[in-house]
DNA sequence: TTGTATGCGTTATCAC
DNA sequence: GTGATAACGCATACAA
């Protein structure tokens, strides 16, 4: 009553050797058209498919890649997984999606189970890699390619925009329109990938132009979301209430910022500009529609399945890149 | 070279037979102490990891589901894919993902790739079942569950929110705060899931409470983005100026009405009530907050695994299930 | 051009 | 308690 069909089915049907439906399977040649034609045709009766398994157990490819994220439900994952997802499917292959929760535990275990079965390569978006994972990855033996995030321990190639050159294009985009008085919105200093290096700009910015009284106008955070910004508003415009502008370090943290302030009485960007970071969706549906600096996130996950590929087929590890950003202009900033 | 253990390695090194070590492997008891000892030993300095494909070419077990999406990168299909993710995670299985652009080549492409890998179980989110692709799948003969959406010609178990009395409820309340010329932006009629659905919904409840001449005042729109609700939303209120509120089929719609409102200098509860539909993080966000009828998403996506395990487990199917919606009060109805 | 036989890494059914 | 050995479904070297 199971009707799931093998090689061995089909080859009695179209009386011929699971040799030669195996070889019509996989396109090899080597055998007449009219067999050719059989196979088909048997195969197409039977509707026989392929059993991956049996098939992955021999070529010891499983056409299958996973991709693990601290938080897949947010608008920055979700563009970065589409990419990554557009270009494994293109080539043939699947993708296993993990939502780690950041928790190191629970990555260990995906980990284990990604090698239990045998997937080919693994995508860490925003991750910290850290020495037990390193542990881990390097014992799988296969290629590893970090998103939004780096390694200064490990030589392991990423994808990701320069933050700090970002955070000072952004900050200098400001100065550029004249404002004196900035401030900020920052992550988490103690976070080396999109905390610190992104303060570093704004002050690389600032210093650049003679600005440096404004160095400690900037207000931390742990995360990046809408609350943090909404938050940190008010806690900013305590400590420098004469501030023109402000740079933020991502655009969920900037629509807080923008909600607090228009709930305050302050016209964005009439009293007060404000630019973001990511270019999310989000960015477009603020009121004002949000000023930012754009990360390409989707192609940042294409080119990340890419290099994962490559690294597939060439056996050998691949260059690092880093992305552009660019200035969307909105209407946030005056 | 190839580092890459497997249970014979094992059982050489432990001087057993390879039958004693997969018994320790799967706790299978029938072995001394001892034994079992040494072969926990020697997987731990072989750093054996079972090999999946091998186990489930027996086991005809994959512990592997795939989730299909029309757009992965939505904050609704990420709401429901973390749901999903989450438990099926938790049962030791993983989540291929898939986006078919709503494209039906690709799907059956899709489809045909997660056969091939022995798959045990498909979630389809927001997606209409064709014939095609419902021939496909009753061939497979694995469970299948659909996400916020439901087939009317063929019995699959799904799981979403009642979309008619969704509407109807976000109305009510509408009305029930006093509003009496209330108009809809609305998806698409053809659409027999969320658009005609909701639009019922809606002139249910207009009926109910005799505001029958209302029943005109619809937009409707092929999607239910952002940028339908800011384009339906001037044309809403040429067709009717004298509305004092909307209820708007998405939330993205409903944020975009929102921004054209304030860009027409439309105070936005004061002058214009709007209530959305969906209660994404978006709804938060907006300016004012959206108040909105809630869909648990992340719970669906989670409610949705756990039944395409339990037909796993029982090989019979199982009851759908109408999540409770809930209207989310913030600022933009008063 | 086609078929036979072996192996991929497990689990499971027998024996001992 | 423990160990051969036959599947599982396929690819492939080798024969024919």
């Amino acid at each position: 009553m199971t009707n799931i069909k093998n090689i061995k089915d089909v080859a009695k049907h179209a009386n011929v050797s699971i040799a030669t439906v195996s070889r019509v399977v996989n396109n090899l040649g080597g055998y007449s058209p009219a067999t050719k034609e059989k196979v088909l045709k048997a195969i197409e009766e039977l509707e026989y498919q392929p059993n991956a398994l049996a098939r992955g157990l021999i070529s010891k490819r499983t056409e299958t890649i996973a991709v693990l994220f601290p938080e897949v439900s947010s608008m920055f994952s979700s563009k970065i997984l589409k990419g990554v997802e557009e270009t494994v499917h293109q080539r043939g292959s699947s993708v296993i999606v993990c939502n780690t929760s950041a928790d190191g535990e629970k990555t260990l275990k995906y980990l284990k189970v990604l090698q239990e079965k045998r997937i080919e390569g693994i995508i860490f978006v925003s991750e910290m890699i850290t020495e037990e994972y390193y542990k881990v990855i390097s014992s799988m033996k296969i290629p590893v390619v970090l998103v939004s995030t780096e390694s200064y321990q490990y030589s392991i190639p990423y994808v990701k925009v320069n933050d700090r050159h970002a955070a000072f294009s952004a900050t200098d985009y400001l100065i550029k329109k004249g404002h004196k008085k900035i401030g900020m919105i920052s992550g988490n200093p103690k976070d080396i990938i999109a905390g610190q290096p992104r303060m570093d700009g704004f002050l690389d910015a600032l210093r650049l132009h003679g600005l440096n009284e404004n160095e400690k106008n900037i207000v931390c955070r742990d995360n990046f979301l809408f609350a943090d910004g909404y938050q940190a508003l008010p806690q900013l415009l305590e400590k420098a209430p004469d501030l023109t502008a402000i740079f933020v370090a991502s655009d969920e943290m900037a629509c807080g910022a923008i909600s607090a302030a228009t709930e305050k009485g302050i016209n964005v960007p009439d009293q007060l500009s404000v630019i973001g970071y990511d270019n999310l969706p989000l960015a477009e549906m603020t009121i004002p529609p949000l000023t930012t600096v754009s990360q390409p996130l989707e192609e940042m996950g294409e080119k990340a399945a890419t290099m994962l590929f490559k690294m597939l087929e060439t056996g050998e590890s691949v260059e690092s890149r880093i992305m552009p950003h660019t200035i969307i202009e909105r209407k946030s900033v005056k």
